[in-house]
DNA sequence: CTGGCCATGTCAACAAGGCTGACGTAATTT
DNA sequence: AAATTACGTCAGCCTTGTTGACATGGCCAG
């Protein structure tokens, strides 16, 4: 199956009564409301994505490359089976990206110490600098909706964001972001 | 640019002091906490898609053609130059996945009253079905998170997505969800 | 130390789904 | 009558995903 963007979906049937204003009951959910989230989703993703592609574009990369290098940037040293299970990838497919970014010198990969079948990955100080070009953009842009939506959107934000992922990619997230936090 | 499915991004460089509990100020927004955002927003839309694939796969389509089957959908009758504006791809890549669905039966293709130059797209009653195959299984996700967040994080969830989308794109947006609506 | 498993790289071939560019046709507008 | 619009289609290219097969070297258990 080809990793296009997004898939989507909606369908109607208004079901619990109109709600207004503040106490919203549990019959909030109605499809039409779910509907409305779905399609906010799909079209929210295409901002997310829309700032980074732009400057990826600018020097022949995709999106592909751009995963590969937040990951590395954010597990510095990190082997390749640790990247192939966070990005859900083959080994095939990743390292076709990986070897276009170390020959272009964005990447550094260094045999491992304890054990030498390893190889570490980390990015250079040209990887770091194309990172944080990518990185000032997409954060710029969630920052200002954060700051338009305010602190409590954004706490609810990021609760749905966590219930909606598989538990698999939840534990994933939860070791990434680091133990403990929320 | 291959439309494969997330970029993302971080950054490090803790800002703020800790916040705890309730009252989170303005310096919420430190890198790191974006960074978060960021991660969660790939993972979650890894969620959001996994339950559609799995359907789709079985019958040999991709994102492509749920896409497709859910504007057309969502707006019957809808021509195909709405349908290119909404999907924002090439005549070219839309023709091929509808030219597949309308050949499968799952979407008809109607000569329009008016101008005869358009098509008016529908779903047929088979569409239809899979439409809610898919709907019922992405609905159920999103209804799960939902429930499980809380109303209050459905309202912020809402409200961030909407400000992470273009301006162009949120637009569109509330033209589909329907004028008023928030 | 040897055989088996593991981590990685790589070649080949294929598919989905983006893209551009070029045309053709019919219908509508000017 | 000419220009524009809506749509379809052919051809070719690219990225990024997939399988399958195979090679190398290193680790580890028996």
């Amino acid at each position: 199956m080809a990793q296009g963007p997004g898939a989507i979906e909606p369908r109607s049937g208004q079901r619990g009564g109109g709600q207004r204003g503040g106490g919203e009951t549990l019959l909030y959910l109605t499809d039409e409301q779910l509907r409305k989230a779905i399609e906010a989703m799909f079209f929210a993703y295409r901002g997310f994505t829309a700032d980074p592609d732009r400057i990826l574009e600018a020097r022949g990369y995709g999106r592909a490359h751009h995963r590969a290098i937040h990951f590395i940037h954010r597990a510095p040293g990190t082997t390749v089976n640790n990247l192939l299970t966070v990005l859900g990838v083959t080994k095939q497919s990743l390292n076709r990206v990986l070897r276009r970014l170390i020959e272009d010198g964005l990447v550094d990969s260094a045999v491992g110490v304890h054990d030498r079948r390893e190889r570490h990955l980390r990015l250079t100080s040209e990887g770091v600098e194309l990172e944080r070009e990518l990185s000032d953009a997409q954060r710029e842009r969630m920052r200002a909706a954060f700051r338009a939506a305010g602190p409590e959107a954004v706490a609810g934000f990021r609760a749905v964001l966590e219930e909606m992922m598989d538990p698999e990619m939840r534990r994933q997230y939860h070791r990434l972001i680091g133990p403990g936090q929320k």
